[in-house]
DNA sequence: TACGAATATTTCGGCTACCTAAATATTAGA
DNA sequence: TCTAATATTTAGGTAGCCGAAATATTCGTA
């Protein structure tokens, strides 16, 4: 077959099985996939102006604030104006937030060290040569 | 660095990537990404029980529901209760239906060909064997 | 054969996640 | 000192997803 549509076909294939990955490492969890990232992001930086935020989570700057909303209300980050320039406004985690950023970090980590122990070493071994192709070729489409 | 870490770590990047190479190859598209899954689900076997539909896009029976409707109204299948169990709902493409997935499959083809002519031949290479290791690694894991 | 259990679907209420456009506030610049 | 640019929030929509409740229909069995 042509090596295009081998790629089409393969594409939805990968997609989804990478999808239930996701939601596998993730099960138990008291953060969205999305949460998650967003809280990440904040916390590696100790804090983040919510357009930097949208801008590295290339979503739209209304649904980073709805995020930032949600991630409030279960009291994982606030905002404080910035006082150097008063349009800004600069999120923070809380203790429970990095608290909980610290735990589902690991329990992600044990997740995947689970998962992967249900391969061969050999498919491991593959799968992370895979990975590293992928998201060197596919980083120059970016 | 440990190959879980290395894992965890690549998972994310891969994922944003290949979201990014589905908006780009679905762009202009008349129908998202999930709507053309279902369509094509019908469109591939003729027509489908709504319950299979569920079972094969892996969503509750509520949602293929709400997906058939929003497919409905923009005039690409129809309902049809099934006469030999009553209870059984069968979805059929309409005619309108037929012509979109074709020129929509058509489309997406073009849109990976001129997304992969800006790689390399060997990097294209490199995909395709990434993919297909992939495909069947993950595939152990479902 | 009648009736309760199983099966199939739809509807309802609720949530996340997205977006654009409009409304506010603040600051920068001419 | 105004106007333009910047940063955010709010309002109004849509897709997608779920579980539970409401309907219909069919199956199996007493």
């Amino acid at each position: 077959m042509e090596r295009i549509e081998r790629i089409a076909q393969l594409y939805p294939v990968i997609m989804r099985v990478m999808g239930r990955i996701r939601s596998l490492v993730h099960e138990g969890m008291d953060l969205t996939y999305n949460q998650y990232k967003m809280l990440l992001t904040i916390y590696d930086k100790g804090s983040c102006p919510l357009n930097l935020l949208a801008r590295e989570l290339e979503i739209a700057m209304s649904s980073a604030s709805e995020m930032v909303d949600r991630l409030v209300n279960q009291g994982f980050v606030y905002r404080v104006v910035d006082e150097g320039n008063r349009r800004q406004v600069i999120i923070y985690t809380t203790e429970k937030g990095e608290e909980l950023i610290r735990e589902v970090r690991r329990g992600i980590i044990e997740n995947y060290r689970s998962l992967l122990a249900r391969l061969p070493d050999k498919d491991q071994e593959r799968l992370v040569g895979a990975f590293e192709t992928l998201a060197e070729v596919l980083g120059k489409l970016d």
